[in-house]
Parts: C-alpha cells; sequence; structure tokens
DNA sequence: TAGATTGTTAATCGATTAACAATC
DNA sequence: TAGATTGTTAATCGATTAACAATC
C-alpha cells in the first residue's frame, strides 16, 4: 500500500533540507514554495509535489514554518538517527572524506577507518585511528557502524562491500567506480565522480 | 534542430565507455547490448535506445566492436580533448582530487592548483604548485584551463565561479553545496555529496 | 474583504519498456 | 537457412507543469 517516492524526489529533499537550514540561521520563521524555489532553481510546484508525497507541512496564504518544515524533512531523511560511518580505503579520497565538516550538520560521524596497508594502520586520520581491515568484523561491531564508506580500488570493493555486509553494516555509500552487486534489504549509493566530469565534458564540447 | 539529448542519456555514457574500456582490457572484439546491459545492470533496450540517439553502431545479429564503441562514445563525450583543470581550494577534498588517478585515463589532467591561504601557497601536492587564488586571471591564461573545479567553503565558491568565468574557463565542476549562479553558456555540474548520502540515510531509515 | 499561498487534480511532457522488422 | 542481435516504432509508465479550489 506504500506509495513508491521517486528517486528524484528523494534527491531533493537535501537540497530542501540545507536551504531551511539556512534560512533557520537568518532567522527566518516562515518561507513560500517561491522562496524556496527562487533559492534553488526549483520551481515552487515542483516543491509542493514534493512535499505533498509525505504529507501536509504548510499553511495557505501564509506559507511553511522554517523550523517545523527543517525538522520534518530531516525525519523523512532519517537525518536524526545520527549514523555511524566506517571508512574502508584510507587514500587521498578516503582521508578527505575522514576530514569532511559537512557530515556533522546532517548527523553522520566518521567512527572507523580501515585499511588493508600496514604502512598506514596505526596512523590517525582527524583523531581516528587507521585499524586493520582485515579485522573488520570485529571493528565494525565495537564501533557500531551504521554505513560503510567504499573508497579503495575498484578492484578491491566487490569484496570490501561483501565483508562489510557479512560484518553487519545497513548501507553502503560506493566511491570505487565499478557496479557492485548487494543483497536487495541492504541501499547502496553509489558516488561515480567519473560520471560528472564526463557530462561536463559533453556540455563543453557540445558548447564549442 | 538538434534534438536534445536528455541528462540520463548522458550520464549513463560514461558508464558505457567505462565497461567497453574494461573489455577491451579483456581483448574481448565485440560485445551485445546484452552483455554490456548485464555488466551494468541496465536493460539492453536502453543501451541500443540510448546509442539510437547518435546514429548507428553496431551490426545487426553481431553486436558492437568494442574499440570502436569506445572510441565513438569517448568523442561523444569529448574526452579526446585532454581537458585541463585547475583546482581551487587546496584542502582536503582539493588535495584528494589532485591526487586522484582515475581522471588520467578519461583525458583529464590536473594541471592548476590555487588557494588564498599562504601557508599553503608554494607547497607542491602531486607534482603541481599551489599558487595564490589572488593571480587568478593569470594562471588560469599561462596553464591554458579549461574546467575549473571549485572545492573552496560554500560561503566562497559564488565568488570563485564569478573569478574563474572572468579568467576564460569554459566549465565548472561545483563541490562547494550551494546552487551557483553561471551565464547559460558555461556548462556546470555540481557534486553534492550530501544528496547521495542524505539518500542513502533515507533508503536504511524506510528499510528499518 | 483582497491578496497570498498551499494542496491537489488534470494535462502535458519525456523517458523507459516492449515489440518486431531488418539483417548479419 | 536458423539463430542472434541491432535499430526503430509503438505502448506504457512516470515525472513535471499547469491550473485552480480551498483557506489563511
Amino acid at each position: 500500500m506504500k506509495k513508491t517516492i521517486s528517486q528524484a524526489t528523494i534527491d531533493r529533499l537535501p537540497l530542501y533540507f540545507r536551504t531551511l537550514r539556512l534560512a533557520e540561521a537568518e532567522d527566518l520563521p516562515i518561507i513560500s514554495s517561491d522562496e524556496l524555489g527562487r533559492r534553488l532553481d526549483i520551481t515552487p510546484e515542483q516543491i509542493r509535489k514534493d512535499l505533498a508525497t509525505f504529507g501536509q507541512f504548510g499553511r495557505k496564504g501564509i506559507g511553511y514554518d522554517v523550523r517545523e518544515l527543517k525538522e520534518r524533512i530531516g525525519n523523512i531523511l532519517g537525518l536524526h538517527k545520527n549514523w555511524r560511518l566506517a571508512i574502508i580505503g584510507v587514500g587521498h579520497l578516503g582521508g578527505a572524506l575522514a576530514n569532511y565538516v559537512n557530515f556533522a550538520p546532517l548527523g553522520f560521524s566518521v567512527v572507523a577507518l580501515l585499511d588493508i596497508n600496514e604502512k598506514i594502520i596505526g596512523n590517525e586520520v582527524n583523531g581516528i585511528e587507521i585499524e586493520d581491515s582485515r579485522r573488520m568484523n570485529e571493528v565494525i561491531a565495537a564501533k557500531e557502524v551504521d554505513i560503510g564508506v567504499i573508497t579503495v580500488p575498484a578492484v578491491e570493493a566487490q569484496g570490501v562491500a561483501d565483508k562489510l555486509i557479512a560484518a553487519g553494516v545497513k548501507g553502503i555509500w560506493n566511491f570505487a567506480p565499478i557496479k557492485l552487486s548487494v543483497p536487495p534489504n541492504i541501499p547502496l549509493v553509489n558516488e561515480d565522480l567519473s560520471i560528472g566530469l564526463s557530462a561536463l565534458s559533453y556540455h563543453m564540447t557540445q558548447e564549442d
């Protein structure tokens, strides 16, 4: 009976959330779909349609309570849950993510770093010790990790995914440029940098 | 008269390209839409439809010549052009991108690093000297930069974008979590990490 | 009351999927 | 020839846009 929510809608909710957070910081009490749309280059109709998927949030003739709408979108996205992340593969990208400051306001904390390279095991990054990825099970359990972040080379990514799932993570955020196979009950999001960059190249090529 | 190509199609082309590159490395001479689809979890019909947008690439009853199709998709995407990148903001993320090894096979080279922090100006990252972002115009011109990569904090991103465009870059790859305004002839691609992570949180929340 | 703005239904648009003739 | 597979047209599905009644 639960209606399926489109991925396009889900992908816009974080934008609404962020803009509401900024509006809250400006002490703006109320915002209209018009103003929200103006700040994001999204039509107000689209915003109202997206929100309608989840219920009623505003007041006719008035607009949306900034604080309340932010709160409710945050709850829909599960941002109140304080998810715990482990980063597997502490190379340049993994290290950058371990230091990424934009996770905290969304309720994500990096609690573990794992790598297979013995030369860096024991080092600290942003105050977190790099542990041996051969101790995956133990670390994931002890640190109560919810989400595995894969930043290993593509050839190793599927193996890491399998081990993460066996160790009990509930979701995977994959930066390795490869298609991963995971069970249907484990949400997987791919962050493929080469898509965006190639799309940019495409548009620049057409522009010429 | 030129038909508009959907962004969804453009975003799949890099996946086809990558898979063809791997198939080429396996010395596979011919590939069917079926096999390509199997490797990417995309239906063969979708692949044939995407390719049909750009012309005819295969042979009926046979399949696609791996090398040729790879070449032609690369040309459509503009990956043969050897784009030159400048990274603005050499923090953790900018530094990771300066070291990112997956750019080279796609025809992108990082040729300049710029930062405003005098403490790191003059340092080298991956063999590239960090230069003063106040010398933007000069550096962009001298290094013949095509693409500006924005990895500065959100509040500075619009100013950096404006300066990059004034300096003559032809496209912008933005990692700052903010909506940028750019002229319509400057392609802009946003890489917003919080969208993917929030979407993962959403799906994990529904899974419970 | 008049003006503003939501929530929702209907219309349109676009993308995906299905089907199949063409042909290697 | 029979089997395989593309390229393309038609059907379906889903998302966006438009319109407007409800109401603050």
